[in-house]
DNA sequence: CGACCATTTGATATGGATCAAGCGATGTGG
DNA sequence: CCACATCGCTTGATCCATATCAAATGGTCG
């Protein structure tokens, strides 16, 4: 009844999956997120950390993008959110992490002990506070996702390809970094209605697909009325 | 092409708007959030507060039930949570709430004033750990209105009849306090779905319906299978 | 009793899913 | 360098779950 969306699976396994090095950063003096963090490359579909496993360590992005979600019983995955260059993930509050996370495209990760951070909540208001600011903002992102899935592909769509826009550096066109099947089992499509709203978007002038990863805006005005 | 679903605009205001009354409860020493709170109570149906004010209060249900929801341009409405007794609300990390709040039966609500916990939480460790724990609930709650988006008719109606049977305090058996509407507009569904699917669970011996709002269950394990 | 809601039930329409095939880019081996 | 497998994406035809439209039922209160 569902497909199997769960990429991982074709490929073979000791190459995908695992990091393709560690390059130890020590103490860093940058910013409070960066202490005794490490930058680690992960491969295009490598796991970065799996459902239900110890919430050990937090992570940001420094370059690439990542996907987190989870996967039901019958195989439909859903994906949560999407973590471009700069973002914070690995946070879900409590100590067990509720979804898997995985490198979209090769990326470099920050990777900070847990522990190390929130031992220093417990002395530093201002590392608590952040805490507290990360959440929230996670907390806001996930409830604009609630909007998201109660609208129409067409909306969805729109929204999303809004939502890049304004998280991405360039202005007039987006690169994605996934694929349609990632844009699908975020915005609880499947990838031929994707692609079909898509193109819909390029006929009525909204868009240009200079290539299935670049979105080019040639009507921003009339995606944002549909965006609600 | 979408149903105007906010009941308020079908209620005269001056009448279902204000709270009954004020109760001032002062100084409490019984936890933490009751620091300078007062007790109000609300008639069904009276709004809270609303989307885009400013978050000046957090809130606590002393008795009764609470719906927030946002409301589209075109009248669609999405509810984001019900809160029963015992739950905080009216936290969305920002300073401005993005989400409206409305009684869903007449109900008595815990009033504290925002500023007080949080310059508070500046000092106490506790009150800022308290915060975050309340911030990531509502993330983990939120998360899994994500993955209920994405269900089908019968899963989400299941899902949703299970949930509030582990927040109830008796075991086989459901009061729900709000009305079909809001269930709708909670799981993403129309009224009609709803109606439908909770009829066809009493047709399968799931369930039994012995007035609207109760719901007695008669097979718990073939609902949980469904739930995945 | 009768007005008013909330809920259920019935008939039909439709947006998006499903099933299936085609297409274009990328890469690989002969 | 070209034939050809592979992969991600698009396009087409059909189906089905849920929405929509409409009416009946039932419960509550003046």
């Amino acid at each position: 009844m569902f497909i199997q969306t769960v990429a991982k699976q074709k490929i073979p396994y000791p190459m995908m999956l695992r990091p393709i090095g560690v390059r130890t950063v020590g103490h860093s003096t940058k910013g409070a997120v960066e202490l005794f963090g490490a930058t680690v490359p992960f491969r295009r579909n490598a796991e970065i950390y799996g459902d239900k496993e110890d919430a050990e360590y937090l992570y940001k992005v420094v370059s690439g993008s990542v996907r987190t979600y989870k996967v039901l019983t019958d195989g439909r995955r859903q994906i949560g959110a999407f973590y471009l260059t700069g973002d914070v993930f690995g946070f879900e509050g409590g100590d067990k992490h509720t979804f898997s996370a995985e490198a979209v495209a090769n990326c470099l990760i920050l990777v900070i002990k847990r522990r190390a951070i929130v031992t220093q909540a417990s002395r530093d208001l201002n590392i608590a506070r952040m805490l507290w600011t990360i959440t929230a903002a996670e907390l806001q992102r996930t409830q604009d996702h609630v909007m998201l899935l109660i609208k129409t592909a067409q909306e969805r769509v729109a929204g999303f390809l809004l939502d890049m826009a304004a998280r991405s550096p360039t202005c007039d066109e987006v690169e994605l970094p996934m694929p349609r099947q990632d844009i699908a089992d975020y915005l609880g499509l499947t990838i031929e209605t994707v692609s079909r709203t898509l193109t819909q978007f390029e006929n009525s002038a909204m868009i240009a697909i200079p290539s299935a990863r670049r979105i080019a805006f040639r009507n921003r005005e009339a995606l944002s009325r549909l965006r609600f």
